[in-house]
DNA sequence: ACCTCCGTTGACAGCGCTGTCAAATGCGGA
DNA sequence: TCCGCATTTGACAGCGCTGTCAACGGAGGT
């Protein structure tokens, strides 16, 4: 059998609490005592049980990750990960083992009829010490409802309602895409196209007002017919491509809202026979892995996805726990590659 | 307070046992029971806690992924998520939810000296029902050990060592590498190159071999000079296609051990000016993202990864466990793009 | 009518910790 | 020397479940 507190208890000498408070660094512990306990630990190579403290105590060392199973199952079915997903977990995975703390990946069912009983399941079963929405659904009202309803904090990861609700981890969408467009001016480009992600979508939304308000700003206007609504997936961003090439007096830029769709641009603009960047400009956002594989490297903002996830698990951790409201802005990160880089 | 499980009981005026036989769909139970328990359950909203049942029986409810944590800091450096573990997390996912399980992702120091003390502290501490080992650390021994002396099941994605250690579900890359090799031949291609993997990756060895075998199948030898070692990244991709088209007698198709490497040939035929596929024809393995989106799109292989997950996962949950030595082989895809489509 | 056996339910003892609170110990000052 | 107080340690009661085993009751056999 392993090793339970009574055994080091036994072995040292002392009574269980003893031991327990020598590994929860807690007060008033003489060094004699912390000595033999932790000879005594060590020599039965002993770690203390999850579930007996999380049943006895207060945490659960547990931090949760909401993350959209419909959403997971599209990409399973297309056969691809999700990049974004993925570094934030990295994110939240340094900080959690710096705390001894474990992640949890839950898939949400955000549409289905019984998501909050399903949530109510998951925070009152496995009481995690915090929770971590992942984008785009880190405004859904009924999750936060059932998470305040149980008491479990939680951080929201690109929230744009309800500022007050939870901890918020974010970064200005609006101002990147502010300089990206500047970043297209300077470069020459007066008629710029944009591919919108869905407005469902309040990173799309800050993004294409980013976009109009940086034109605005240099005295240049919003043509509509060359701003067109894409679904963040490649195809949409070709067909966007195919319909913004063909209009007569074509944009000599084209900015997307996400990577995939600015790929989906470029492929349209190789089938017409429009080289890039010689003829047209294009500019994503994200930058996914395939930006820099791609033909030509495309020129796109960084989020700092990761560093977002790491700062969200912080607040959640019980040693450094935040309030409510809190909130936390990440920067980012204009990465000029080849795609752009042929002035006007 | 939340309800326990003496409230349930006292409300269907029955027992906890009865409610905990109810609750596990215990043997014995008569539909009256039943129905009186389900009823409470149902008007004090109650959900049994996940600490309290580890602590009190036997399976956690948790299953362990262990990851790389170098390679996943390397990821976050550079910005990008890692694909293959984001599918492989989805197949394990929607297995652990459907049995009710929960997943747990667990960053692992393979190169680190305390790799054995730390393995300890999680498997001790956390009492997962099993660990998913996931590439390119399957073959590990002293992870394994740790695992078989804590008494962990375990199953090892893709291992090629020591067979009948743990569980594995793995995918036959030889036998791909020769569809490939052939699909190439079949193409009119007899001069083909290689980019390999690192050697010291199992499954690197076991696509150079596919692809000289299938070569020797056809009378064709491989040429050494047309064979190069990469290490698996689009940079050592790139050079490797500058040295093979720089060879006097050029290969007329290029095969690169994974999609990362494919692209940097294909950027180095773009450089060379060189065009793919009409003066070469270029495939990949994996099926990365990218690998759709590039241009031209990539010849290559899908691995099922979230399928072997899960299949995976199914093998560690209780209800449905498997045997030490057990194994399942999956299927791949051989997808058929542009990169590859013009025949000599 | 009596006994056996099986299906059904309950009493109760843990599982391995933490929290509470009391007891023991040590120290300085009167 | 004795008291008060702060520091250090321990006894013990849970936390909310599951496992074991015993008790109960009705069906079937003789």
């Amino acid at each position: 059998m392993t090793a339970t507190i009574y055994d080091v208890a036994a072995l040292a000498g002392v009574s269980i609490k003893s031991v327990s408070r020598v590994l929860n660094r807690g007060p008033n512990v003489s060094p004699s005592l912390e000595a033999r306990v932790q000879a005594a630990v060590e020599s039965l190579d002993y770690r203390p049980r999850l579930s007996a403290r999380a049943l006895a105590g207060a945490s659960s060392y547990l931090i949760a990750a909401f993350v959209d199973a419909e959403l997971t199952l599209g990409h399973w079915r297309s056969g691809r990960g999700n990049d974004y997903l993925s570094r934030l977990e990295y994110g939240s995975l340094v900080e959690c083992r710096k705390a001894g703390h474990h992640l949890l990946v839950e898939l949400v069912d955000y549409g289905s009829a019984e998501l909050e009983g399903s949530l109510l399941s998951l925070l009152r079963s496995l009481r995690p010490d915090g929770v971590l929405l992942t984008p785009p659904n880190s405004d859904d009202p009924k999750v936060m409802d059932v998470l305040e309803r149980t008491g479990t904090p939680f951080v929201r990861l690109g929230a744009e309602t309800d500022l007050q609700r939870g901890m918020r981890v974010f970064m200005d969408d609006r101002q990147a895409a502010i300089d990206m467009t500047r970043h297209l001016i300077d470069r020459g480009h007066r008629r710029i196209g944009f591919v919108s992600g869905p407005a469902s979508y309040a990173a799309s939304r800050a993004r294409r007002e980013g976009f109009q308000s940086a034109l605005a700003d240099h005295g240049l206007v919003a043509d509509p017919s060359i701003i067109v609504e894409g679904d963040f997936t490649f195809e949409s961003g070709r067909r966007a491509g195919e319909a913004l090439l063909a209009v007569s007096d074509r944009p000599t830029a084209i900015f997307a809202s996400n990577d995939d769709m600015a790929l989906g641009v470029l492929n349209a603009a190789v089938a017409t026979g429009v080289r890039a960047p010689e003829d047209i400009a294009v500019c994503g956002f994200d930058d996914t892995p395939s930006a820099m594989l791609s033909t030509p490297p495309l020129t796109t903002i960084r989020q700092p996805v990761a560093e977002m996830a790491a700062a969200a698990t912080r607040l959640l951790l019980p040693q450094s726990r935040g309030v409510a409201g809190q909130a936390e802005q990440v920067g980012y990160t204009l990465i000029e590659r080849i795609s752009t880089s042929a002035g006007i």
